[in-house]
DNA sequence: CGCGAGCTTGACGTTGTTCAACTAGAGTGG
DNA sequence: CCACTCTAGTTGAACAACGTCAAGCTCGCG
């Protein structure tokens, strides 16, 4: 089910994302007459690869994971959002497509932007486009990263570079409770949930981390980040 | 060795890439007056991954590929470039550092234009920025495209799907002769070499492709076509 | 003629996927 | 409140895919 909400006012909003601090006080009303938030409960899809891309969206709250849909069913989870983060398609400026999907995994709210809207702001403010690109680029470099990873690393460099990131990144606590599911995890490290499972088992064997459930604790984090980047 | 050429000036240039013709002439004098041409011969890095990026460059002439290096000394090719192509290194907006190495194939020539040159009229004119961007997310897209390929297909679809690109993309012809080595052939498509010969053996017996030393032909590209979609 | 780099092949072992089965827990309807 | 079902989690066995190793080959060049 998707709420309507409209709790705020861009102008005095204090969850959006940095990227809206280049903005005057006229664009961020011209934004606000141009927007809508959703919440979205976990699994809902927020956009699907292959629609086209009307909005650009700022995640305020809650976890969601952005994934591409691959052959024969396959996904691949490319990351994690969470608040606050700006999220443009890929495709805005090439062909108005999406090129992945966005799903909630908790509870989300999601604030959606016209693209027009956007497009006007960008093409009149320079510092919100050049951190536009910024933010455009950060996803290209990402992405690059993991194809290197995902391409040459064995099982255990991608599981151990998957828990490092969710530890460090997403979560920022070392004991964690695993808020995405195994099979999901399984999808982020690029590999089979079953083959996931006989690394996980492994590593908890030789006391590098310890998994009770969806508990999950890094043991050695040396050792994990030798093992992550050794491929 | 690599000679210095200053064949012709950028107002009447006519190697230049397309994005240049969004440039008044003014723009392309002050291009003109901070550039440098410099001629590559093959195996020669242009530019290598890690380095700082204190330049953008328009590839006027010859082959070169894309590529990033690995874990264990592996390497990987994004793809091959061909004239004239605008190439900036992916984090010019990010930390000022290339993420992929450049380096000539054949004979090239390239066109160096100062970094600072180059954000100056990205700033000022619009749709040269928008058509940078677009440059950027085709990047992007390009790259998300790949990574899927090189972790859910098998061989045979990675291999069909790099024969394909060089045949229709790069080459442009169809029997065509491999103008890369059969190690950069299997490092585009992201497999060791060895796995690359025994899976172009197994095409080469079935009569899907024919291949003669480093002349190739795709005999049956509807069929070659399904095994590089199906994965 | 000899050397070296790239090419090619086969044997072998490892890795990782698939298949199949079983468990536990949550939700549903009688 | 109890079967029933469904999904996520988990494990092991079997198998295929793929990379590594080792060895020859060819071709061009000194």
């Amino acid at each position: 089910m998707s709420d309507f909400v409209l709790n705020s006012h861009c102008v005095n909003c204090c969850k959006r994302s940095p990227i809206f601090e280049f903005l005057s006080e006229k664009e961020l009303q011209l934004i606000n007459d141009h927007r809508h938030e959703v919440v979205y409960s976990p699994g809902e899809t927020i956009f699907k690869q292959g629609v086209a891309c009307t909005h650009v969206l700022s995640f305020t709250s809650g976890l969601a994971k952005i994934h591409m849909e691959g052959y024969e069913g396959k996904n691949l989870i490319l990351r994690l959002v969470k608040p606050v983060e700006f999220i443009t398609g890929a495709g805005i400026f090439v062909n108005e497509r999406h090129h992945y999907s966005v799903t909630a995994v908790d509870k989300s709210c999601v604030c959606f932007i016209e693209k027009d809207t956007f497009m006007t702001i960008l093409s009149s403010n320079k510092k919100f486009c050049a951190e536009f690109m910024t933010l455009t680029q950060q996803t290209l470099i990402h992405s690059l990263h993991k194809l290197i990873s995902l391409n040459q690393k064995h099982s255990q460099g991608k599981i151990a570079e998957a828990l490092i990131y969710l530890s460090k990144e997403i979560y920022q606590s070392n004991p964690f409770k695993l808020g995405i599911s195994k099979l999901e995890l399984a999808e982020l490290a690029g590999m089979s949930k079953e083959g996931m499972f006989k690394i996980l088992r492994e590593f908890d064997k030789e006391k590098i981390i310890s998994m009770e459930g969806s508990k999950i604790e890094i043991l050695n984090l040396d050792l994990f980040s030798q093992i992550s980047n050794k491929g």
